[in-house]
RNA sequence: GCCGAAGUAGCUCAGUGGUAGAGCAGCUCAUUCGUAAUGAGCGGGUCGCCGGUUCAAUCCCGGCCUUCGGCUCCA
């Protein structure tokens, strides 16, 4: 494919970059440079650990290099010349490698700017002067090819534009995404909490971060009912054979939290003298006949021999329940069904807990315990399709309604140079089908990708941009035709025989945890009126009022209203501005004039001084709004501070 | 987990080898005010934690914890 313009250029300062570093540091060992969404980075292995002073000295460096109006030349080269020049320039190490990757047959080329030359398909800009708006941007991390078992090099990102303007626009806007960042407008606006005591990835809701949550799922319970679900509740933890059972447990074990054994098993392995590596062993083993029913169940060989121990060896624990699905399986399971009762759609806020490595956590968006908006849908295989179709509008419903219109659409498929997905190949064409069919029913662009599966099934995948461009994924339909078999479910068919129902996994918000940190940045704090913990400030210009105040806050709580009244003795431009900067929603002004008249002087968080209104139509109009789940206006610029 | 950076009051941040300061927030008092900051006073910190060097460490050194930017991972 080739580079748009402005790739070409990003590419380019990635060359240019690269010119600046190796006559700064001529031994550097250079990997790749390429341009990014936003930007560029070039990798490179050097002994010297770069700091913010040397990112300085290299923009200088780049600088001249763009002054220098070099000419980007392409040189095509056979693989012999080719390696010949990487060895000259004593970049052997990494760029042979790159060198390799290239098909036969495929042409290979370089391009010169001055003194630089570097193995590159191209293309560029013709004149490294047309490099006028570049900076560098920050070091970091990042491991040969992607794999944590290379090394790790210096990665150099930087982003360039045509024109200074657009680069300063661009790191404008940088600047005003950190003041979305729900990170910030957590604290500031109390909505979470995270304590190092209580532990890292584990969120703590605060009253006014639990009204959203809970406005949420009394929004979504709605809808559920709406579509013929039903509420269960089911404990955090479960026996490790259940996961051992929907094959959770041991294969994803680094994942998970590990398992809670019981103190007297504890103990009678202590007094045995085990080793640490053999209680795991043990809590991996499985019974002889525990394997058998499950390789017969499933028809293949899931769980091998070597996992096999003497029952009396054999040691139990319980788990923090990683998923939500075999608890669901079990409510399903205890009833024997018929087809009539299909599909049963069971839908529990479910908690669940993983062990995610601690460099990856990340505010609510990526924590160790979230609660799923979770159901489970058993299903005949004739209903799958229709039943998709309905989990799709679901998440769609949810998506509109918050005005969330920014995402992608992606139907995770398997990859098939991968071990881990358990299950029948024919099974999962089915699921796949199935998926793609449902996808295009959306009226939106889908993306098919490879290797984003579930282990058990493909998905359907929501994936949305927080404020600094990463993307996480929110709502999810699953199908999986494989932990039925694995728990051996049935339901009497019309036929009077016995047959595998379907299992469909969906999640619209995905986590409570994730999806709120996604809304806070979606909407910069600034909540619709359903959402906001406070909707309503009365603001009395002084104290002749507060009895008026009193009044209208009653009968704001009668009428289900979140009002709060401030009673400070400051003055009335403090009382607005503090109402401002909290992003409540609606401030009514009290005076003597109001409280004669029975009305409010009403201030809008998004148009700002509206004017007197009587106060009876003011509260009709505001439980509309709530009623209706009515959108923010979009607001007017804040004066200068 | 890995690479790098950071951690001083609730928040934003200054500062020094001789046990710390500002603004905002909080509390008290005065003020009773018409759409983004009324004034005065007061309280508040084991300078992330643990060790080491030193007569003396918030500052220097080491380890750990946490956070941030990436990488890897994400059933």
């Amino acid at each position: 494919m080739p580079m748009t313009p402005l790739e070409e250029l990003r590419h380019s300062a990635s060359h240019v970059l690269a010119t600046a570093l190796l006559r700064l540091f001529p031994e550097a060992k250079l990997d790749i440079g390429p341009p990014t969404d936003s930007g560029f980075y070039y990798d490179v292995d050097l002994d010297h650990k770069l700091t913010q002073e040397d990112l300085t000295r290299l923009e200088a460096e780049m600088k001249k290099v763009a002054e220098e109006n070099q000419p980007f030349l392409r040189k095509e080269v056979s693989r012999e010349e080719a390696k010949a020049i990487i060895t000259a320039r004593g970049q052997e190490r990494y760029k042979l490698g790159r060198l390799a990757d290239i098909p036969e047959g495929e042409q290979i080329s370089f391009y010169q700017n001055g003194e630089f030359m570097d193995l590159c398909a191209g293309t560029h800009v013709r004149y490294s002067s047309k490099l006028k708006a570049f900076k560098l941007l920050s070091i970091a991390g990042a491991y040969h090819r992607g794999d944590e078992k290379n090394k790790q090099l210096q990665r150099i990102y930087g982003t360039a534009f045509p024109t200074k303007e657009e680069l300063a626009q661009h790191l404008e806007r940088l600047d005003q995404a950190k003041l979305r960042d729900h990170r910030k407008l957590g604290r500031d606006l109390k909505l979470f909490v995270i304590d190092d005591e209580v532990g890292q990835g584990l969120i703590l809701w605060t009253p006014a971060g639990s009204i959203i949550r809970q406005e949420l799922q009394d929004f979504i319970g709605g809808e559920l009912r709406k579509q013929g679900y039903q509420q269960v509740f089911t404990p955090h933890i479960g026996k490790l054979a259940l996961y051992k059972t929907s094959g959770h447990f041991p294969y994803y074990k680094e994942s998970q939290f590990s398992p809670i054994v019981e103190n007297e098993a504890l103990a009678r392995i202590v007094t045995e003298n085990c080793a640490c590596g053999e209680m795991i062993a043990r809590l991996e083993a499985v019974s002889a006949k525990f394997r058998e029913d499950i390789n017969a169940r499933t028809g293949k060989e899931v769980i091998t021999a070597d996992r096999v121990r003497p029952e009396e060896q054999l040691l139990d624990g319980f788990m923090l329940k990683p998923m939500n699905c075999p608890h669901h399986i079990k409510i399903f399971a205890s009833q024997p069904h018929s087809y009539r009762d299909l599909p049963v759609r069971l839908a529990e806020f479910g908690t669940v807990y993983r062990w995610e490595q601690s460099g990856e956590l990340n505010g609510m968006t990526r924590v160790r315990g979230f609660t799923q908006d979770d159901a489970h849908l058993f299903c005949t295989e004739e209903q799958v399709a229709a039943e998709l179709i309905g989990c799709l509008a679901l998440v769609k419903i949810v998506l509109t309604t918050l005005g969330m219109t920014d995402y992608r659409i992606r139907v995770g498929l398997r990859d098939p140079d991968s071990g881990k997905y358990t299950g029948d190949p024919a099974n999962w064409d089915k699921a796949e089908a199935a998926c793609r069919a449902a996808a295009q029913t959306l009226d939106a662009p889908f993306t098919e990708e490879p290797g984003e599966a579930a282990f058990y099934g493909p998905k359907i995948d929501f994936v949305v941009k927080d404020v600094i461009g990463r993307e996480w994924q929110l709502g999810t339909v699953q199908v999986d035709y494989n932990l039925p078999i694995r728990f051996d479910l049935s339901f009497t068919g019309a036929d009077n025989q016995s047959h595998r129902p379907v299992m469909i996994h969906r999640a619209p918000f995905g986590s409570m945890e994730r999806f709120c940190g996604v809304l806070i940045e979606h909407f910069g704090g600034d909540f619709p009126v359903w959402l906001a913990p406070e909707q309503v400030r009365l603001v009395p210009i002084s104290d002749k009022v507060q009895e008026y105040g009193r009044s209208l806050l009653a009968q704001l709580q009668a009428a289900g209203i979140r009002a709060v009244l401030d009673s400070h003795s400051d003055k009335l431009g403090a009382k607005i501005r503090r109402a401002e900067l909290e992003k409540v929603p609606y401030t009514l002004v009290l005076g003597a004039k109001e409280a004669e008249a029975q009305a409010v002087s009403v201030r809008s968080r998004a148009r700002g001084d509206e004017g007197v209104h009587p106060f009876a139509p003011f509260l009709e109009q505001l439980k509309e709004e709530i009623r209706t789940r009515a959108l923010p206006e979009k607001k007017q610029p804040a004066p200068a501070a």
